[in-house]
This record gives structure tokens, C-alpha cells and sequence, in this order.
DNA sequence: TAGTATT
């Protein structure tokens, strides 16, 4: 069965603790001064499950210097890297960028999700383990009035309902993830079993199943492998993974740009480039405006794929546009459904150029 | 009756 997300809601989560609240240090501790990221450190969320750490680095690093960062992957299995758990952290050197990485790129579209960027909390083990299943829910219970019945056991980090993707209605299932795990602890003392006023059933509350025990998930790996396998032959597992996206997105995403057929065959730009590391197609844009910016490039094409660099090309001392800036795809097939639907697009005042860069090095 | 937020 389809479900999707009914809302988000997000909360913009802030660092409880003052910035100005200065530790001081006992006289075994070092003399430096105490770390203090709240003001650097974010959290990124809902990423492309295919998105590697360099596109993340990339994306993250058009906005000012990076500190670190690190796109979170589940435990490496055997000699496979583990897969992206779809999250990430990005530690800026400027608090100023990072307060810039929200404005701009929180709720950036890519691929089917939309991302979310915000704070970092303090890592700790008590935020840990903190999210509920709840089902049982009235079936016009809405996300809001689903917070306010959990509200009152502590603060709600995020929150939504599954509904049928058909007909929009609730499946009277849904998350909450608290702050705290113990306030978790207490919602489920005080709510599971109980009738939600007016409610005529019971819901049930319990703590969400871990990722660790995936079951389903290993079930979905081994279907989009072998399903990929069918229109892809034996390829690299890291290229299966972009071509079932791409199913994904023919099936549910980009519906208002023009569909184009899937060439089979258009997944090894990254093989057949002579081996640089910045192997990809290379797109040329053209008749962007003197205030473009990368992360234009980023929202325009970010929706058709993996994207892994963009760059709007400046004047040196006016620092603006000067009409155009390349991005690099890595592959084919997602770098010519991009071409063939923002050829020509609407941005703003100005209709865009858009094609392959033509070079000897990216011919065929 | 299941999505994925703490390195």
C-alpha cells in the first residue's frame, strides 16, 4: 500500500543552551576554550537516500567553509560501504554560514524529498531512542491536534500522519519524536491505551522500531537491486541504486516536467570519463541573472538527480553573475531529462540555455 | 500497523 506524508510541520529546533553561558574549566582540563557548535553545527535531514557524502560536501560547501562534515551511513557491512541512513551533519567554520545554509537550503527539493536543515541539539544519549509509533488514531485527527494530545509530556522534535496517497485520508497512523527519550517514556505511560477525546477506540503508543532491526528494508533492498538488474545489467551497486531512483521519480516526482524515455544504457558517464574524480556530464546554463547564485543551480536541478558540483561563473570585481554557470550530473540519463525540461524554462524574467557543455573531453 | 533526527 502508498502511503505519503501528510504534512511536516516541522519544528526549527534551537540549542537550549545559551551560547553566552560560558563552562569553566577545573584545572586538569585543557585551557582552550570549551567547544561551543551550537552556532555552527547543523543537522540535515530527509536527504536522497542515493546522495554520496561528496554531493553532500558539495551542496553544503557552496555556502561558505566547512569545518566537517558527515553524511551518517548505516554500519559497513562486509566490504559494501553502508547505505545512507538519509541524514547528515555539516559543521561550518562561520556561524554566519550556517545561519545562510538554513535560510537557503532548508526545504530545498531533491529528488522526491525535501530536505530539512536546522541546529544540531547537543549530541547526547538522552535524545536518543525517542521517537513513538502511534496508531489507533481518529481519522480526523490532524498532525496539529495529534502535537497538542502529546505536547504535554515534553517538546516535540517532528511529527506526522500516514495517509492513503489516493484519497488524502489519514491511515490513522503516526510518529512522534520527542526531545527526550523519557519524555517518550511518558507519553506512552500516560497515552497508550487511552481514548483521545471524542475518540471513540483507544490508540496505541509504543517506541518506533528501530532502524538497526530493518527487516523491510533489507526486503526493498534486494527488490530494487533485482529490479534495477532488469533494465541495467550487471552494474556497479552504487549506479542500481540511481537507476530504481529513477523509476521512483518517473513514477512519482518531476511530474510537471516533460517525461522523457529512459535510455538503458546512459548510466557509465562516470566509467567512461577517463577516471577523474570529477567524472559527471557537465551542463552548460546559460542567461542566468547577474544575482544567480548557486543555490539556484541547486533547486533548478536538483529535482532531476544526483547533482555533484554546481558553479556560477563571476565577474572578479563586481562579484555578480556573469549570465551563466556549469553543473555537473552524474548521470546520463537524469543529466538529460534536466536538459530537456529546463531548456527553455521560465526563470524569473529570463528564459534559460540549457545543454551539454561542449567540449572535446565530454563527447562521446 | 511503519518512516527513518544525534556523528
Amino acid at each position: 500500500m502508498v502511503t505519503q506524508i501528510i504534512s511536516t510541520m516541522e519544528t526549527q529546533v534551537s540549542n537550549g543552551g545559551p551560547a553566552s553561558t560560558v563552562i569553566q574549566n577545573g584545572p586538569t582540563m585543557s585551557n582552550n576554550c570549551p567547544t561551543d557548535d551550537s552556532k555552527t553545527n547543523l543537522i540535515v535531514n530527509y536527504l536522497p537516500q542515493n546522495m554520496t557524502q561528496e554531493e553532500f560536501k558539495s551542496l553544503f560547501g557552496s555556502i561558505g567553509e566547512i569545518e566537517s562534515c558527515k553524511l551518517v551511513r548505516d554500519k559497513i557491512t562486509g566490504t559494501e560501504k553502508g547505505q545512507s541512513l538519509g541524514y547528515g551533519f555539516v559543521n561550518y567554520v562561520d556561524p554566519n554560514d550556517a545561519d545562510k545554509a538554513i535560510n537557503t537550503l532548508n526545504g530545498l527539493k531533491l529528488q522526491t524529498k525535501t530536505i530539512k536543515v536546522s541546529y544540531a541539539r547537543p549530541s547526547s544519549a538522552s535524545i536518543r531512542d525517542a521517537n513513538l509509533y502511534v496508531s489507533g488514531l481518529p481519522k480526523p485527527m490532524s498532525q496539529k491536534d495529534m502535537e497538542q494530545l502529546f505536547s504535554q509530556y515534553g517538546r516535540i522534535i517532528t511529527s506526522r500522519i500516514l495517509v492513503d496517497q489516493v484519497t488524502g485520508v489519514s491511515r490513522g497512523v503516526g510518529f512522534i519524536r520527542f526531545d527526550k527519550r523519557i519524555e517518550a517514556e511518558e507519553a506512552i505511560k500516560g497515552l497508550n491505551g487511552q481514548k483521545p477525546l471524542g475518540a471513540s477506540e483507544p490508540i496505541t503508543v509504543k517506541f518506533a522500531n528501530n532502524p538497526s532491526q530493518k527487516t523491510g528494508q533489507a526486503l526493498l533492498t534486494h527488490l530494487y537491486q533485482t529490479t534495477a538488474r532488469r533494465y541495467t545489467g550487471p552494474l556497479h551497486h552504487q549506479t542500481q541504486r540511481f537507476r530504481l531512483d529513477n523509476l521512483l521519480n518517473v513514477a512519482y516526482g518531476v511530474k510537471r516536467f516533460s517525461p522523457i524515455t529512459i535510455d538503458s544504457m546512459t548510466s557509465l558517464a562516470g566509467v567512461n570519463l577517463t577516471g577523474a574524480s570529477t567524472a559527471g556530464w557537465c551542463i552548460f546554463v546559460y542567461n542566468l541573472s547577474p544575482e544567480a547564485d548557486e543555490s539556484v543551480l541547486w533547486q533548478l536541478f536538483g529535482p532531476f538527480g544526483a547533482v555533484t558540483n554546481v558553479k556560477v561563473i563571476r565577474d572578479f570585481t563586481t562579484n555578480k553573475c556573469k549570465g551563466f554557470g556549469f553543473v555537473t550530473m552524474t548521470n546520463y540519463d537524469e543529466a538529460a531529462m534536466a536538459i530537456a525540461s529546463l531548456n527553455g524554462y521560465r526563470l524569473g524574467d529570463r528564459v534559460l540555455q540549457v545543454s551539454f557543455k561542449t567540449s572535446k573531453q565530454h563527447k562521446a
